[in-house]
DNA sequence: TGTACATCAGTGAACGCGCGTTCACTGATGTAC
DNA sequence: TGTACATCAGTGAACGCGCGTTCACTGATGTAC
């Protein structure tokens, strides 16, 4: 006997995000659509108008989400080492395996971003994620490994390499067929690219 | 008085080619329409079909062409130096100037490109255009500045690098408002990657 | 403990829209003889 | 040089489609008294 679904869902906004990122992941950020993602929560196609004001909303919701889990990602492979350098190339490393086990999450994040102002949660996440990065390279100056200088630039150097790789990965360009020669590419480039960091003036 | 156009148009391809990178320009890859496209070119909305299968094969077009122009772009860049090192320098930044130029004809490019095997133009152009960068990397190697090894890897490792500025430039994250600044930024990364890639093993 | 009532969170029908594509067509052009 | 005819490159009407959003509604819930 089918037990029918109660008239109020109870958690519709949390149900209602995760199908929004397993319908990205299937079909891209164009294919989304407010109609499918009502379809798979199981609920009428204006039931998300409850909890969010409109389409864009909704997506930048899930960017937003997306943000808060690579913050996290790049705190979790950090946190394995314990020197600062060490700290950061792992973060590196995060960074493009995040992108690479969600690239359509990782595309609506980046690829066609909602406006920053009416949407300052994005911002904010985003903002975050950015932070760890940059609390790295402070970490590297203050352990030495790395030059003074502005912290902020070297920051965005390596946020360009990350994205940069994370983006051609996605979409097949580098001619690797495995993740994990990706992964190997990846901390080769990452690394590459810190050490002529570390010689910048 | 007003001369008709007349019944046959002469050259519509190509006109219609141009109105899409117009068209794109505007609106971006995925508010481009066939209708939209061929109002533009002041031509019935399925004229367009003598010259193109559909709509994906127009788009197509508009990415090979993209991919010659960067490679001209490269190797206008590049042309203007002697030393092997600076002429890949160049090129690198010419790749950011052209991104940064036509950032929604790059997209088109880049974010949704169509399958390899059914655009074999299009894989043709992409392949010509890192051709470019490979063989600054090989001329390198020549000249005795950059180390024997994966000529390849390290062509990789460029591209990601001046594909990430290029993005994240191109969608305001770099939080630069001039066109020169980035630049700057531009060349200070590749400059630093670029002394990285020299020391690797 | 009951009850009236405001509020919240859903439903289903309907709207207008522009799209990509197909169809049958027609005007213009080129070529064989 | 003329002419029949195939072919090419356009036109305009029509198709079905799914979308985002609005509307009036109803069932469920919580709260003041």
């Amino acid at each position: 006997m089918v037990s029918p679904r109660p008239y109020h869902h109870g958690d519709l906004r949390r149900t209602l995000l995760q199908a929004s990122i397993r319908l990205i992941a299937q079909v891209g950020p164009d294919g989304f659509t407010l109609r499918e993602v009502a379809r798979m929560a199981g609920v009428s196609h204006n039931a998300p108008y409850r909890h969010f004001r409109d389409k864009e909303s909704l997506l930048a919701a899930v960017a937003s989400q997306g943000f808060q889990q690579l913050t996290r990602s790049l705190q979790e492979h950090a946190a394995r080492h314990r020197r600062a350098l060490e700290r950061f190339l792992a973060a590196g490393e995060g960074y493009v395996e995040f992108a690479l086990r969600w690239p359509q999450h990782y595309a609506v994040m980046f690829d066609a971003p909602p406006p920053r102002e009416s949407h300052p949660e994005y911002a904010a996440a985003a903002t975050q994620a950015f932070g760890v990065l940059l609390g790295h390279i402070v970490e590297c100056q203050q352990e030495g490994s790395f030059p003074a200088g502005d912290a902020h630039r070297f920051a965005l150097v390596a946020w360009s390499l990350v994205h940069g790789i994370a983006k051609l990965a996605g979409t097949g360009r580098l001619g690797m067929k495995s993740k994990s020669k990706i992964m190997r590419f990846s901390r080769f480039a990452i690394q590459s690219s810190l050490r002529g960091l570390v010689g910048a003036r």
